[in-house]
Parts: C-alpha cells; sequence; structure tokens
DNA sequence: ATGACTGCCTCTGGCAGA
C-alpha cells in the first residue's frame, strides 16, 4: 500500500464589510483555518487605518489598497511577505475606487478583487461595472500570456447561473443577475478559468452571501457571487473547494461567508 | 411592500451595499 502525502495550499477569499467591525470574526477565522492566503475585500478603512499589526501577531503579512469608507482590497499571507505585482485594475486612469490588488506568492499569482455592484440599474452604475469587467477581462489576458499559475478570486458581485440563488423571481431585477452580468462573467471563463466552486459543485445550491435584512440567513436566503478562478495550471491542481457557511451564523458576522479553495503542490 | 440591516464618517443622518 502507497500513501501519497500531498501539500496543500489553501487560498481563501472573504469579503468582510468593515475590517475594523469584523476584526474578532476575522481573527478568529483565520487562526481557526488557517489558510496561506487570505483575501478581503469591503476592507473599509483608508490605508493609514489598517490595523497591520493585529494580523502581524497572528503570523500573517499583509498588503492593502484602501479607501475612506468603501471599498478596499487586502491581501494576507502566513508566515511570507505578498510581493505586491499591480494596485488598481489597469485600463481608466480616471478610476479611484480600490478593488483590485494583486500578488506573487511563492509563484502564484493572487488577484484579489472587488467588483462593482452596479446597482440601481440602468444608470452609471451598472455601465461602471460592465466597463469594470471589460477592463478585467483585459488584465486577465495579460496574466494568462505570462502562463503562470495564478488564481483571481474575490467578491465578483455576479450571480452566474440561475441554479446559484435561492430565488430567481426575488433577485430578477438585480445587477447581479442581468443577462449582461452574466455574460461578461460567462465571457472571462471561455478564455480558459475553471471557477472552483462550480467546478465541483455542478448541481449549484452553494451560497456565498446571505442578506442583513428579512430574515435572510435563518431561511437560507442567500446566493453565490464570491468566485475562485483558476488558470489551467492551477485547475489541474485542484483538491477542493468550499464555504465556511458556519462563520456567517456567528455573532456580529460579515453578510458574506469564506470560500477557499485547496490546491496541491 | 418605496419595507426589513449594517458599517462608515462624523452634516449621529445620509449614503452605500447586494
Amino acid at each position: 500500500m502507497r500513501v501519497e502525502l500531498w501539500h496543500l495550499v489553501k487560498i481563501a477569499s472573504f469579503n468582510i464589510n468593515g475590517v475594523k467591525a469584523r476584526l474578532p470574526r476575522l481573527k478568529e477565522w483565520l487562526q481557526e483555518q488557517r489558510p496561506k492566503v487570505a483575501c478581503l475585500q469591503e476592507v473599509k478603512s483608508q490605508d493609514a487605518n489598517f490595523p497591520v499589526s493585529e494580523f502581524t501577531d497572528i503570523g500573517y503579512n499583509a498588503i492593502w489598497h484602501g479607501q475612506k469608507s468603501f471599498n478596499g482590497v487586502a491581501i494576507l499571507v502566513d508566515g511570507e511577505e505578498p510581493l505586491e505585482m499591480q494596485r488598481g485594475l489597469p485600463g481608466d486612469d480616471e478610476d479611484e475606487q480600490a478593488r483590485y490588488l494583486e500578488a506573487d506568492v511563492t509563484g502564484v499569482r493572487i488577484c484579489n478583487l472587488y467588483l462593482p455592484n452596479g446597482n440601481p440599474l440602468p444608470g452609471p452604475k451598472f455601465d461602471y461595472k460592465l466597463a469594470w469587467m471589460e477592463r478585467l477581462q483585459t488584465r486577465l489576458r495579460e496574466l494568462q500570456s505570462l502562463e503562470q499559475p495564478t488564481v483571481v478570486l474575490g467578491d465578483f458581485n455576479v450571480i452566474p447561473e440561475d441554479k446559484d440563488v435561492w430565488s430567481t423571481k426575488a433577485m430578477a431585477s438585480d445587477a447581479l443577475m442581468q443577462p449582461e452580468s452574466r455574460d461578461a462573467y460567462r465571457r472571462l471563463l471561455n478564455d480558459g478559468w475553471t471557477d472552483a466552486i462550480d467546478t465541483l459543485n455542478p448541481r449549484g445550491g452553494v451560497w456565498t452571501f446571505w442578506d442583513y435584512q428579512a430574515g435572510a440567513w435563518q431561511r437560507d436566503h442567500g446566493f453565490r457571487i464570491d468566485h475562485m478562478l483558476l488558470s489551467p495550471e492551477c485547475a489541474d491542481r485542484l483538491v477542493a473547494a468550499g464555504v465556511d457557511k458556519e462563520y456567517r451564523g456567528r455573532e456580529k458576522a460579515s453578510d458574506h461567508a469564506p470560500v477557499w479553495v485547496e490546491l496541491r503542490d
């Protein structure tokens, strides 16, 4: 009998909805689950106020890209320094929203994103969302040409298919599941990215977000908008992917649950 | 049902989120 010992790397994404408000929950999750890489979205903190020492105290090094009140992304790495490769999504010099951060971690390119919500629609916010998705596709094609193992993860604010939402009727007019949003997401996948959670859960029914309102958590009224896309080099190493759903039910929780993928070395 | 909750900055009410 031969026993295979794989070295597994866990890479996670967590829309935390305010890094300062979420610190106890966030640190608890990091220490209990101990992902090698943790990408955060909706940090909602100016750069000077980012609580970096809270993370270095528990063994995580961090880079972050924030702004006042809204948006903001960060990459935490257990025991290593993330090497920053790109700050802000290229393609529009006028865009000052802090929604994109890239780093190399042990040879893997990590692209952490917080894609615009796009509501209400029609209007400038929806137009911004679609334009942002086009810029993202351009950036990801650049990365593909490098042929480096790459993971693109974060809050995409897109419900890819009907199987990814508790009620298509309730969400029908929402920017998250408009045909234009879904088509743009599909175009990304068509370039050769593997949606890790979808691949391992082809029948759907996996949620990553539950609204604070209307007892959505208690009724399991959720949907899947936090995604992890793998380049072919990483897709070949996919072992597991999932949602740490239990954290959504804890005290002072984010409205998103963490998502993660495990890759073998 | 133009609802519901939560966080932010501080115009502690108005905005944004999804």
